[in-house]
DNA sequence: GCGACTTTGTGCGTGCCTTCACAAGCGACT
DNA sequence: AGTCGCTTGTGAAGGCACGCACAAAGTCGC
């Protein structure tokens, strides 16, 4: 190590910029799967067993840690406490971050009540819709609001995370409104490219995009497998030939 | 160019083993900006059009389009049409994909209904739950049925892809059904990591994720402006600083 | 107290992806 | 027909990320 360990720092401002985005995306897959390991009592877990659960490699995961300070043990693994504390002060989570939720559609709805999201320090603590049917009505106890409320609303309830899920005709406006309510970062399900002023950081996740992915491989599957069928025209009816439903050590 | 243009030609299996991943995400996103294309009657696009209205890189943008073949017109630009039907082709979306999805809840119930799925070639043809209270009923017109019914339902109906969106614990025990019906690909959006036969693909989408990688950057954001504030002292009341809602450049 | 074993942290080679920059090609205009 | 301007397609360079392999560092057993 070059630098000393510096026991109980705050925070390292340096260091937080310097991890790659790739890391920070696995991090937080580090996180859970640590949480659950402290609830089943585990103190300790060697990079390897953390690197199984998560499908990583074990030596990326000892890279990616390293990015956040020197938190293992040599000869033993890693402390479960110290580094979910760790990982979540680096992750930003030792404040709880508000979100707004716009668009309460079909997606929005079951956004605004999974639970995954409040239950990891991601209260939803703000609802909007344009929809005068929707604008009034409680949603897991939470007011639905009108969208022009926005820059009024979220400054008030400390929000800092936006999450669009509306059609992608109104995505732009919403996120033009986010953005003079001070809201910096935004998930973005609407398939649309958000134009933002660069201090503002966009996050896409596109599920018919997901889709479309898949469906590319199973072309190339198909592909690969009438190629197969076509050189080697041995066995293998077409029936499925997959085994069984047993567990694969990948 | 190396090989001739082969006009009419079927599929390319070699060349679509070649696609680098990433490329391949970034095709799905320019076939939608197409199809809108499409539809307000352009019959052609510029390279840098579709590039910034996709928000990629113009070179980067041709150099994807160059692994489908090269179906743009020097001077000119790409025919939107031609370029649509390729991509479809590429893409797998010739033939429709039908989506099995399993796990009604939140999350679920919302994928069950959502319009962006069915409307892009991906019918969702099969609903599955364990929940008794839940099969048996319809949704957007789909029988729940019964987890156990997987193996049979899925290649009856001609399923290529499947969805879970169960909770955590039941997400393993549902991959292994899926895979047993033959299933090939997967999209997961409970937090594990699921194990399966390396003919299998999973995609995994993890919402809580998503917000973590946020919070990290709200974390660096406000680091970032703290340390701003406090070598340049100037000005900039802790108001929003923030310019407006007009459009911007990037 | 010492040696053997285990596990971390990381330097380095490798390959993929991105980006620049430019030649090749096509259409329009004269 | 020739020239000019515009846009594609791609070679090459740079950067980033991955993963191996090993040294450093700690623990456990004797």
């Amino acid at each position: 190590m070059t630098k000393p360990p510096h026991a109980g720092s705050e925070e390292s401002p340096a260091r937080l910029r310097s991890i790659p985005e790739a890391s920070v995306a696995r991090l937080a897959v580090y996180l859970r799967k640590l949480g659950e390991l402290a609830e089943e009592g585990a103190e300790t877990v060697s990079s390897d067993e953390l690197a199984a659960a998560t499908g990583v490699n074990p030596a990326k995961l000892r890279k990616d840690l390293s990015y956040i300070g020197s938190y293992g043990i040599r000869g033993v693994g890693y402390e479960v406490a110290a580094l979910v504390q760790q990982l979540e002060r680096t992750l930003g989570l030792n404040h709880r971050q508000a979100v707004a939720l716009v668009g309460i559609g079909n997606l929005g709805h079951a956004l605004a009540g999974y639970s995954g999201f409040s239950g990891r320090g991601f209260p939803v603590t703000a609802l909007f819709d344009v929809d005068p049917d929707l604008v009034g009505i409680h949603i897991n106890g939470i007011l639905v609001e009108h969208v022009r409320a926005i820059p009024e609303v979220c400054p008030a309830r400390g929000v800092t995370i936006g999450m669009i899920a509306t059609p992608a005709s109104a995505a732009q406006s919403v996120c033009d409104l986010f953005v003079e309510a001070g809201v910096r970062c935004i998930l973005n399900f609407a398939p649309v490219v958000l134009q933002v002023p660069e201090e503002v950081e966009v996050r896409k996740v596109d599920l018919a995009v997901e889709l479309q992915i898949l469906a590319f491989h199973v072309a190339r599957k198909n592909v690969a497998a009438a190629e197969q069928q076509a050189t080697a025209a041995n066995a293998s009816v077409n029936g499925h030939p997959v085994n069984g439903a047993g567990r694969f050590t990948e």
